[in-house]
DNA sequence: TTGAAAGCGCTAACAT
DNA sequence: ATGTTAGCGCTTTCAA
């Protein structure tokens, strides 16, 4: 059996609250003891149980977070920003992905909480913000990322994507480009919309006009960008440059282009979204909006820990920039 | 504050033994006190703690996975698949990475231990095999995945990666090329060395000398395989395939050809191996031999779960089938 | 069929 | 500076 405080205690003839004592740096121990304690530990290569001192109060040092996939590439380095800034607190993170399905969502708030998480992260947005209203109303503290804003007053790290939106509108109409078109995972989330919104607004200034006929939606996969695209590239009048709200939709736009012997960027620039390892890796490169997801790892858990530690009282929303990087996949209108 | 047993009991007014069993539906309880008490938790939105229980010698329902990077997608796929057979055991997965860093790994090892739990899926390696021995040592159940064989018992879950150096070698000889090139991620893996070997072994059998100039080794990732194809093509006779021991030097390696203004796959045929989502995103996509990531990750967790629950004396070692999916980035040598 | 009570390994007053 | 002890929320004999 694993050795216990108990058998530490005996060992090294102090009593079991001495050695609590030495374990957390906690009271007045004298030197000889704690060292002498200490070594009795290495000894007997005691690890304290997390799990019953978690059950006197303290925390359990766990975090969950929750996000549609992880094997989704923007995810991944999503979890894997808030795993690394989480280590650093000597947290561990439970990971959830929920394929957006509202059964795991459910199953996962419940495994969550029974072991008694400090806290969630949440990457998943659902149908009326079920998961979430569950979780405030068990008082867990939560930090949102990847999302809305929504009409809950929650931590929240968020990009401005209205500014992401605007610039990829911008760096097309710069380029000349006047029938761009727009590809969105779901033109219901505020995320999508407010890039859409950014874009628009862009190409307003630029006085071009936006054709709602180019504005095609579906969901966050490749095949789903190839599809939309397929599609807008039979319009009468096909657009010349295309802005999508991920780099898998612009991924998959690319690859429809190309299906249909389009050179790129000449005759079809294509801007992304998040900056995944995929925009490297895709031909030509992507030129995409990024997302600065270590910082939103990183703040995310940041919040979380302020709001676990009680040391806020008030709920904040952290806004951070997107940036624009220029690779190949865009061109001036020829 | 959250209600705890007591709460329920006395709610109820039956005692917390009696809550106790019909939350694990055990002992006799008469249906009308079970349905009873059942109200009484649904009401006062009872979730038992796990961690409590936990105390009490029942088991965490948690696991650890251990992997050098959650950001590589290869291993971002593994641990959905991973999470996914464990959510379906009703078990949650801790995910470490570890970027190979010794440190790191005996941090999480630490964490893990202290907080009890059931088991752990290795998808690291690192020298010496350290992390592995203190957990065995601590009689903490194992499974090893993406690895080498190791000279300890431990449950393993592989690919047959002789096997997967063998399809590959087999499909580019029978293209008829000659001049193979190998890219590996570390020679020192075990499993880069039988990919390897598997590679030359099928070279040799169609009379193809190997030249051991033309294997390079790197690291896991795509500048790795860029940097080693580079100096490849400087060769006076450079390479007219190559097998990447990994999809993302594969990936290197087709943007290195590209650089120097190569055909692909008229003048390079590059295969790789996994079969991540990048294959199918690079142009010309790639002829990759493909792990069985699902199966990986549900055999995975199924023996470590057998070992968790004493289901099993034997320690076992499943060896998956690779499999050549053939795209575009290879062709007949003209 | 139900309940009383002892423990699981630890923390935190409170004594000494 | 160190020890005693009462919990933390649950499971599990053992009685009733």
């Amino acid at each position: 059996m694993k050795p216990t405080i108990y058998d530490v205690a005996q060992a090294a003839g102090v009593s079991i609250a001495t050695v609590s004592k030495v374990i957390n740096g906690t009271g007045r121990i004298s030197d000889k003891t704690r060292k002498h304690v200490t070594n009795i530990m290495e000894q007997l290569k005691y690890q304290p149980s997390m799990v019953a001192s978690a059950l006197t109060g303290k925390s359990t040092f766990t975090v969950g977070l929750t996000l549609p996939d992880l094997a989704n590439p923007f995810f991944a380095e999503i979890a894997r920003a808030v795993e690394d800034r989480g280590h650093e607190y000597g947290f561990n993170v439970f990971i959830c992905s929920t394929d957006n399905d509202p059964d795991r969502e459910i199953k996962y708030f419940s495994l969550l909480t029974q072991k008694r998480v400090d806290g969630v992260i949440v990457a998943t947005r659902t149908e009326k913000d079920l998961f979430l209203k569950k979780l405030i109303q068990q008082h867990v503290p939560i930090t949102l990322i990847t999302g809305e804003m929504p009409a809950l007053a929650v931590d929240t790290v968020m990009v401005d994507d209205f500014l992401g939106g605007y610039q990829a509108g911008s760096h097309l109409t710069g380029l000349g480009h006047r029938r761009i078109a727009i590809l969105a995972e779901d033109v219901n989330t505020m995320s999508n919309r407010e890039r859409i919104r950014g874009c628009k607004q862009a190409m307003a200034e630029a006085g071009v006009a936006s054709d709602e006929r180019l504005i095609a939606a579906g969901e966050f996969t490749v095949d789903s960008g190839k599809e939309a695209m397929r599609r807008l590239l039979e319009l009468g009048e096909p657009p010349t440059a295309v802005f999508a709200c991920n780099d898998l939709l612009a991924i998959g736009a690319i690859q429809a282009a190309r299906e249909r012997g389009l050179q790129l960027p000449r005759q079809l620039s294509v801007v992304g979204f998040d900056n995944t390892i995929l925009a490297t890796i895709i031909d030509p490169p992507l030129t995409t909006v990024a997302q600065p997801i270590q910082e939103i790892g990183r703040q995310a858990m940041d919040l979380l820990m302020q709001e676990i530690k009680g040391e806020k009282s008030m709920r904040q929303r952290v806004v951070l920039m997107p940036e624009l990087v220029v690779r190949g996949s865009t061109a001036a209108l020829t």
